[in-house]
DNA sequence: GTAAACCTTAACGTTAACTTTAGGTCAATA
DNA sequence: TATTGACCTAAAGTTAACGTTAAGGTTTAC
């Protein structure tokens, strides 16, 4: 019940080499070889692999989500400051978007201006 | 009636390099200098510079806006063409808001699965 | 047995948006 | 007039997160 790393990009459109990296980078220190040293995901790296894609769509970067993961490999005395973590990932996510909004009102007005303009131009011309 | 570079990049919060980056990159090809070459901004200059740090601040990439901006030179015929560009943008980051939105539900569900493993944990403990 | 998939290390390439450096010139002031 | 601080240019350096290529080797599936 494992699976190779192709099915393993498949599921998570990541490629081979993202993978990899990902691995080097340390933020999947758990993943089982076979005897001959392939690398064998479980079902349990796959809801990590959740995890991690999570987090990047989110804007987390890489060294971020390692320290994450490190925490993680810890044990249990590190819940606390993991939920933290995303506490605080998902509050700084949040003002992002609200910072976006305020900007986009921004654009909306400007778009406002332009298309005055453009009428008013139409106008001059006929 | 015009201003240094300094007090420009006292107004807009963008340093004095990013300013000169931004003239190189074609963002403002209508800054006019004084006869010893050093640049002179004027009030619209300024203006220009609001428009471009709103489609900066919203994502919009430093080519794309040069492409505006060039547009921009080539007077009212184009007005129409840059309203649809804005538009196009604005309905841009507000699919990339959502889809940011969606994925910190996901945070938002982690968070939870996390809280609850730690009050477990908490428990298990006493 | 052979072809496809996997492994490693290592290094070079890419993109965006700066940032820094080096070596000057210019302007205000004491 | 000397100095200091602001300004100029061109070009190289930086960072993140990969992407690409190479070179050489092992394993697995049919």
């Amino acid at each position: 019940m494992d699976y190779s790393i192709k099915q393993i990009s498949e599921k998570t459109n990541l490629k081979a080499h993202v993978l990899r990296y990902y691995e080097k980078e340390g933020l999947l220190p758990f993943i089982n070889r076979s005897a001959s040293g392939i690398r064998r995901y479980s079902e349990s790296d796959l809801e990590w692999l959740g995890l991690i894609c999570c987090l990047k769509n989110t804007g987390m970067s890489i060294k971020q989500i390692k320290d994450f993961v490190e925490l993680s490999m810890r044990g249990g005395e590190t819940l606390k400051q993991r939920c933290d973590m995303l506490i605080e990932h998902q509050k700084n996510v949040e003002s992002q978007i609200a910072e976006m909004q305020k900007h986009l009102q921004k654009v909306a007005h400007k778009i406002k201006y332009f298309t005055a303009q453009y009428e008013k131009y139409l106008a001059d011309k006929s």
